[in-house]
DNA sequence: AATGAATGAGAATTCATTCAT
DNA sequence: CATGAATGAATTCTCATTCAT
């Protein structure tokens, strides 16, 4: 087999993607994204079919990563310990992949993302509040569960976006955030 | 801030691309918005010189009438029934204008805004912070201010599409956006 | 109303589509058939919503032509004399309209018409074969009609091709065919 | 005539060639055409350098085999006898080998052949028609030769075209198309 | 040879904006 | 001013052919 598909290129195309996207907002030229994957415009699409599912496999990429840099982290000495650390290393990635939280964002708030990947999103998010439910933390609230996680949610993305936005009070930003998050998940 | 003297077409072009862009998403068509508002094509660029211009007009409209929607309704026998009236205030009206919810988020997350819209958009919201800072609540919290102003708001918008998604339980969503709201900026 | 969308217009695309196709093919672009119309290659779209439509229309407008230039000669002092000056009108209006003629094949040969425009063809040429058999000559054959239809029309295009690449001989080509026609109505 | 020896691969891509063209019309593509043979896209080139030399070589082929179909079937008790069994087996070839007569029709008419590809095929039922001629029935007509040649060809074709469109009344359109060429070599 | 990924010149169509009427 | 046809650059995707492996 000559010249085997190559996940490397796989690989540059989606983070060429996300360079692009975060350049030129989502009108971004599949021909621009080839280019700067460094191949030809037809390239691109014998890694992917169409420029829509380009997209989507670049949001749940951006996502499983995104929630990877959380799951380790979830340990401590006590559950607040514990969830600030998780807290910490989510936010953090974001404010320090910010090209990668932007895109995510603008992603999500596109209309290209079938119902598939968004539900992935969400979904990923999921077993993280799951984990934080059973074993970390306990929740001490009556709020319905799902609207609960994406107040949380939103308030993280408040929050990443701070902290992208001003580096040098990255630190208190991160930390007002989580006592918000704090004070909604325990009983006062 | 706003414009002129705006006349009755320019309001028709400024309320049919609302519904269109509620319909078709961002890349609503010049031409189809124009339609929408009963007139010609190039009529819409007698009134607004470029799209992005319209856009821009749409979204300090709404943003405006959304506020309006709040400050008036800022009393009550106490703090917390003060600031609970205004919220419910609030978030019924994005509930009840779904469309023009809709488009203000489209908008705020498009590429389309300028610098000085959004800065208008933001600012909106200021006075009703500083009204209630000064006069409504003692916001008892030690969070940098403008942050915590972008959590409520955050807050808020998730409530308001909760609201809209389940309007079976958009009371139920209401009061939990309001706890939450309130516990975070009193001191507990 | 200004700048009516004119029928000049309409009809110059379609004869440049006529032109560029005689030359090029069914291949032919529409950025060439809008050059060759003197119009810009969006302006096409004015007028034909898609590359087919455009071709359909084309194939039923040159129909419609070549039949017409049949129809209204079907006189002379006998049957024979009648059905020869209609065939003499046919085949001539093909040998001088060689492109128009050359088109037509190329398209009924395409996968681009629709069953309507193929179904306006044939039905274009059933009317003469009524008028032949109802008023000009009694047919003497027990063939099923359908199929005398088909070889005298395929005879016909035989007989055109040959009058087009041999001008020299159009008239030889053309009484051979009616002669092969004639035969074939008539009991021997 | 014909090319040096053949080799399965080469014959393969002929057969996958007519199907796919038969099925996708002369916009097929040599990636599909290969799939279709079992060999990689490239592997079609080291066979016949370009799309047009494939689809040439396989009109040539097809119409051999077309043409061989008649020529042992010339034979019988007499002339009309002897020209009706071969006429007989030809438009039962094309009944049966709808798809090969399919794929000759589209290359007939398409822009592909060149002009040797053309003579050839015309070339191959020359000799049918010498054979005709000279040794089988005594031609009584004064039309040009050629162009008596060509009506048949037109009449076989459409004759074929029925038959494979209502196989239930295929004996019934064969023998009106031998009565028709009949009629027109046949003093009367 | 065989493979199939890589190439890049098109091709049809869209759409914000202009401008003749 | 209103109209809507005209404009043409831009966009996604295709496909015959090449070439690295």
């Amino acid at each position: 087999m000559a010249r085997p598909k190559s996940n490397d290129k796989r690989n540059n195309i989606l983070a060429a993607c996300k360079v692009v996207i975060a350049r030129d907002g989502l009108n971004a030229t599949t021909a621009d994204i080839a280019k700067e994957a460094g191949i030809a415009t037809g390239s691109l699409f014998t890694y992917f079919p169409t420029k829509t599912d380009l997209l989507n496999e670049l949001y749940v990429v951006l996502k499983t990563e995104m929630t990877a840099a959380l799951t380790d982290k979830l340990s401590g000495k006590n559950n607040r310990e514990k969830l600030h650390n998780g807290w910490a290393a989510w936010t953090d990635w974001a404010a320090i992949n910010t090209e990668k939280h932007v895109v995510i964002e603008l992603l999500r708030n596109s209309d290209q993302l079938t119902k598939e990947s968004r539900a992935f999103g969400d979904a990923a998010i999921k077993p993280v509040f799951d984990l934080i439910n059973a074993n970390v933390v306990k929740l001490e609230t009556n709020y319905p569960n799902d609207f609960l996680y994406e107040l949380i949610d939103a308030i993280s993305i408040k929050t990443m976006d701070k902290m992208a936005a001003r580096p040098d009070k990255a630190a208190e930003y991160r930390e007002a955030g989580f006592e918000t998050v704090w004070k909604i998940i325990t009983k006062g």
